[in-house]
DNA sequence: ACTGATGGAATGGTACTACCAATGAAGAGG
DNA sequence: CCTCTTCATTGGTAGTACCATTCCATCAGT
């Protein structure tokens, strides 16, 4: 049928009252860092109730938009860099999205943004990589740092290539990755990981892009090939396992 | 100071429940496309009240995770495409994120996408690319509508790329786009679009990888060229420029 | 036996109230 | 000038009430 739906104004007031505060924040009413006013003065304000408008700004601090802190006040965030977190947590476990594929994401990008930033890369950008390898050779030891200081070499790399948009997008690509690792993480090799890191920081100074680009494609392919033998091993299913502290239900 | 913010324990309530449903659909315990129980319910179930079971719902909802109807129920949304709209918009919004950043982005990742199409793409794949052609020729005339086919165009190619990350992450990417094109969209010629979009299905039919990277970022190069033209006459500030449908406030 | 109307039960949507715990700022005391 | 106390403010949670919509079983009419 030539059922289309219409514009859709149907909006319940959650949905609307997140819309009202994006045009705020596109407005320059609120300014990031600034404080909102007190629900209970927002709430009149918008002439809604306390509950509903509460909705929405749940909504706004789960997608890291908004702090709330009690007894003192609400804040809109300066950056948000996690907002893409929570979204494509859910968007793995309804899609299905395997391990396998997330690394195949990376794959695709991350060659093409380290070219990118052997093109743009500053003598501070180099030394900032430089600080990264110091700081992944000093806690090869312990597994839970070293993937950390992993991942801050891979978000530096991304901000060197100057694109935000892939930045954010791959840092999320890389927590939902590393979420999925927990396990595994303990098996990589720590000298090996710095060494290819170190192939793609030499690149990168000498401003070679097609190398860096190479190197990257080197990198994550390894990576890849390991995680794979490992992860070959235990069920592909349930992904992104979790404890809850809430009362376990069983949903009849 | 060491100050290392503990393990970070203490989420709220609608936080630990939204964590809780993460872990009902990672469980199985929730199918996509099945049903919830109904909110009274589920609140006792977890033991929390109605209030904050439905702030919990509420996130859920606008993230497009669920949906929720009245008089019916709710239910889990089969897949999420649409759950990273939001998000991004915000980020765009908090992050400064300009027009030519985003189609910075695309020229990063599209070339690529483009590429791995031309390597999978089946006989069906193509015959469904000249389908969209076909939409666009269609088209031609009704500015609104081309647009829509040109977005169901690169989806399709996609799509076909074989990669759902990169694919939804990007359909956001151009979801965005089309938002802050809204005005500039008369501006664009369909003659000469649909003659880059058909060079381009010619190399993946062909499955000539590189010459589709290349039509790609030919294409691209020329939107962004143009796009940055007509947009430099106004001004880059605000952006996402939406009305709302509340009664507007000031903010004090 | 089939169809259509109707009424009730269940469900999500909104509003309102009450109380709690945490916070921060103003004031009292040293 | 510093420290402790006090208290108003703020977000967090619970609970209740009522509404509009939807679904479904029942019933009447054909």
């Amino acid at each position: 049928m030539g059922k289309t739906t219409p514009p859709l104004l149907k909006d319940d007031v959650t949905a609307r009252l997140v819309g009202a505060f994006k045009d705020l924040i596109s407005s320059g009413g609120l300014t990031p860092g600034g404080r909102l006013p007190a629900e209970r003065e927002l709430a009149s304000s918008f002439g809604v109730s306390r509950s509903s408008l509460r909705q929405a700004l749940k909504v706004l601090e789960i997608m890291g938009v908004i702090s709330q802190r009690v007894g003192d006040g609400t804040y809109l965030n300066a950056a948000a860099p996690t907002i893409l977190n929570e979204p494509m947590e859910f968007l793995i476990l309804l899609d299905g999205i395997s391990f396998h594929e997330l690394m195949e994401a990376r794959r695709i990008v991350e060659p093409e943004l380290a070219a990118r930033a052997a093109m743009r890369a500053t003598a501070a950008d180099v030394a900032e990589l430089a600080a990264v390898h110091s700081r992944m050779e000093a806690h090869k030891a312990d597994s839970a740092r070293f993937v950390e200081a992993d991942l801050r070499y891979h978000q530096t790399l991304f901000r060197i290539s100057g694109n935000r948009v892939c930045s954010m997008m791959f840092t999320v690509v890389h927590h939902s990755v590393h979420k999925l690792m927990e396990v595994t993480s303990s098996l990589v090799d720590p000298e090996h990981t710095l060494t290819l890191h170190r192939r793609i920081t030499a690149a990168i100074r000498k401003g070679d892009a097609a190398q860096a680009r190479q190197r990257m494609i080197e990198h994550l392919d390894d990576a890849a090939g390991l995680l794979a033998r490992t992860a070959a091993k235990q069920e592909e299913g349930r992904l992104l396992k979790r404890v809850s502290k809430l009362r376990p239900i069983g949903l009849a």
